[in-house]
RNA sequence: GGUCCCGUAGCUCAGCUGGAUAGAGCAACUGCCUUCUAAGCAGUAGGUCUCUGGUUCGAAUCCAGACGGGAUCACCA
């Protein structure tokens, strides 16, 4: 409609406003709830050509549009907006199209560029938590509004797989976990613990080891003994310590910070952590046995993870692989003279001219830094997805300047890809107490969490649901639903760049903006189609009245919520949209009587508008990784 | 300190490609289940859109500055 609009005005300009107008004066907006009409035309952008009062301008676009397009049945000019009047046949015909499509809303598949979406690539040292929930949930929505868009779409992560993090872990447990009466140390095979949260646990019984250490040594150098250690490292700390004097508190803390550095590296602990990186490094048969096999513990846990949060990947991509290929476009682009090499052998590009600074991507000692296995996994997949069209990397706000270097970095060496990377840059989650510290030991961890919304939707829906008649696997189901649906709703309605508050109280509640309240109304559907029992075909009521006709305007503004969300990289567009819809929907099913019509006509065109709602409803949902249930 | 992001009701958030009287939910208060699922609906109350300038017929929205909060500036990832 607004196009047929925009082009009548268009071809008419001259006869109309005797001159040819620009394409943007035509601005379109929605009708408000308290006057008449169903579409607006703002005219101000009209006065000034036709030289009037808004009213007399609005008023002569009106009747022509009333004498050209035979849809549109009356106009009202207000305050300067053209209220257009819609008749009622219009939207029916618009109900009776989607009504007749299954796929109402979504490009047709392939049509678009095949993208990339990476999101999860967590830290294999630690299990997942809170943070890690708005990041599958985002990207995996997002993979699935691109793919509703038309494009085919890659779901990816980079497995951050080898390091001296690693090493830690592995030392740790070599060393410290303790043996059973069978002479074995512990695996979550004769422990029971989840394989992510066993390796986590030694990641953090290697901390705790590695500052007792870095400890005993700052007293050993406090009393004086500094035998075994360089007279280097015995300035270092004189000196350091004499800086303290007079200075304020926080400065000394900066002090006292660098000298728990100092120690940290005459740890027995990490020059055999450092060892053990050499060796792997080397290949050596031992480390990677334990390497493989602590790997695969984290790998099934997180996949134990992965499966109840909904999400899944279509290639992954490990570090482990990717970070010689990085070190090859390093000395490709050496040669090239993007970068250049400083005399202790380091490599580094200088970005000064673009605003940015300089920036190691290779360290003096020719191992890769995280920018150099960047490069090498961004060429990777290109080289592996030969119409790969461009990569969204669903990664924190924090790592806001990695991306803006990574990408001038790419440009730089003249990948043409390289303009359509995009980060999608998301803020963090706090708790209410504030930021999530995991020395204060407030990280949610996100297996708990997932349990926790489960439990207590299980509780809600015993509670009030209407269950009568399911099986336990059915009952199971559809509380894992609710409650994951809700956290997943919880998480995505906000909008993605943005830093949110979780609310552990509020991320389980039922009420107002929730994904049980959405899925509630599309059961309420579902069992209103199921009794009715009929083929929805006769859809040719008499009239339609206002709160139908509102609700067939928000199904039919569908279509441009998937584009808006996916051009936008914002789940968040269509949560809102969607719990709009359902509002609208709720106050016409408390209004009026459906199943109960007597007339047989206006019984079945609600029927088939409720039909609609569900089917946006479970579409919207579905692109949110939300499952609708048919009863609760 | 440099760069970037954010600031809307008590709380959590929409609205931001400039358009009519700034909207929801939660919390508070009042009503509605002998008819289709009350996880619902109707209503009351709640605002200096952080502040100050500027652009404009028109600014929560765009621009500049101030204030407040956060992130980032590693041979960490």
């Amino acid at each position: 409609m607004e196009n047929l609009i925009k082009s009548k005005i268009l071809e008419n300009s001259e006869a109309l406003f005797g001159t040819v107008v620009d394409e943007q004066f035509i601005q379109f907006q929605k009708t408000r709830k308290d006057v008449q009409g169903d579409l607006t035309l703002v005219i101000f952008p009209f006065v000034k050509l036709l030289r009037c009062n808004p009213a007399d301008a609005g008023t002569k676009i009106g009747e022509f549009l009333v004498k050209e397009i035979p849809s549109i049945g009356g106009y009202e000019v207000v305050n300067g907006f053209l209220n257009l009047v819609i008749a009622d046949n219009f939207w029916l015909d618009q109900l009776k199209e989607m009504h007749t499509n299954p796929d109402f809303g979504l490009a047709a598949p392939g049509s678009k560029p095949t993208i990339m979406v990476e999101y999860s690539s967590p830290n294999t040292n630690k299990p997942l938590h809170l943070g890690h929930l708005r990041n599958n949930f985002l990207g995996y929505s997002v993979a699935e509004i691109l793919k509703a868009n038309g494009h085919t779409v890659v779901k990816t992560q980079i497995i951050n797989d080898r390091g001296i993090h690693i090493c830690k872990s592995m030392l740790a447990w070599e060393k410290f976990s303790p043996v059973n009466a069978k002479g074995e140390r512990e695996t979550p095979q004769n422990t029971g613990i989840k394989g992510d949260k066993l390796v986590g646990k030694y990641y953090v019984e290697f901390d705790k080891r590695f500052n007792a250490e870095a400890k005993t040594i700052i007293a050993e150098w406090e009393n004086g003994a500094f035998d075994g250690y360089s007279s280097a490292v015995k300035e270092e700390f004189i000196r350091l310590t004499e800086a303290k004097a007079g200075k304020d508190e926080k400065a000394v803390k900066g002090i006292d910070d660098k000298i728990k550095d100092l120690a940290k590296n005459q740890t027995t602990l990490l020059r055999e952590a450092k060892d053990m990186l050499v060796k792997w490094e080397a290949r050596d048969p031992q480390v990677y046995l334990l390497w493989t096999t602590m790997n695969s513990w984290v790998y099934e846990g997180f996949g134990v993870t992965y499966k109840e949060m909904g999400v899944d990947f279509d290639k992954l991509y490990y570090e482990s692989d990717t970070f010689l290929l990085g070190k090859d476009i390093v000395i490709e682009g050496l040669n090239k003279g993007v970068f250049f090499k400083k005399e202790d052998g380091s490599v580094w590009i200088d970005l000064t001219a673009d605003g940015l600074d300089e920036k190691l991507v290779l360290r003096s000692d020719g191992t890769a830094v995280y920018m150099t296995q960047d490069m090498g996994t961004a060429v990777d997949r290109f080289n592996d997805y030969p119409d790969l069209s461009g990569i969204v990397y669903t990664v924190g706000n924090e790592q806001d300047y990695h991306f803006k270097v990574l990408f001038l970095i790419l440009e730089k060496l003249g990948y043409s890809w390289a303009s359509n990377c995009f980060h999608l840059s998301y803020g963090m989650v706090d708790l209410p107490e504030g930021k999530m510290k995991s020395r204060e030991g407030t990280v949610v961890d996100a297996d708990d969490l997932m349990a926790e919304v489960v439990e207590s939707a299980t509780e809600m829906t015993k509670e009030r649901g209407h269950i009568e008649g399911l099986s336990s696997e059915e009952l199971e189901k559809l509380c894992k639903m609710i409650g994951l649906g809700g956290l997943k709703y919880f998480l995505l309605k906000v909008d993605p760049r943005k830093r949110m508050k979780f609310n552990p109280a509020e991320s389980v509640e039922l009420n107002g903006n929730t994904a049980p309240f959405i899925q509630y109304t599309h059961a309420r559907i579902q069992s209103l189609l199921a009794k009715s029992g009929t083929e929805l075909t006769d859809v040719n009521p008499s009239g339609i009245n206002e709160s139908e006709k509102e609700i067939i305007k928000q199904l039919t503004e569908f279509p441009s919520v998937i584009q808006e969300a996916g051009r936008d990289y914002s789940p968040s567009v269509i949560a809102n949209y969607t719990y709009e819809l359902v509002k609208t929907y709720n106050q016409f099913y408390q209004s009026v009587y459906i199943l109960n019509e007597p007339d047989e006509s206006l019984k079945m065109f609600r029927l088939a508008l409720s039909s609609n709602v569900a089917k946006v409803i479970k579409t919207a949902m579905r692109l949110l990784g939300i499952d609708v249930p048919n009863r609760m």
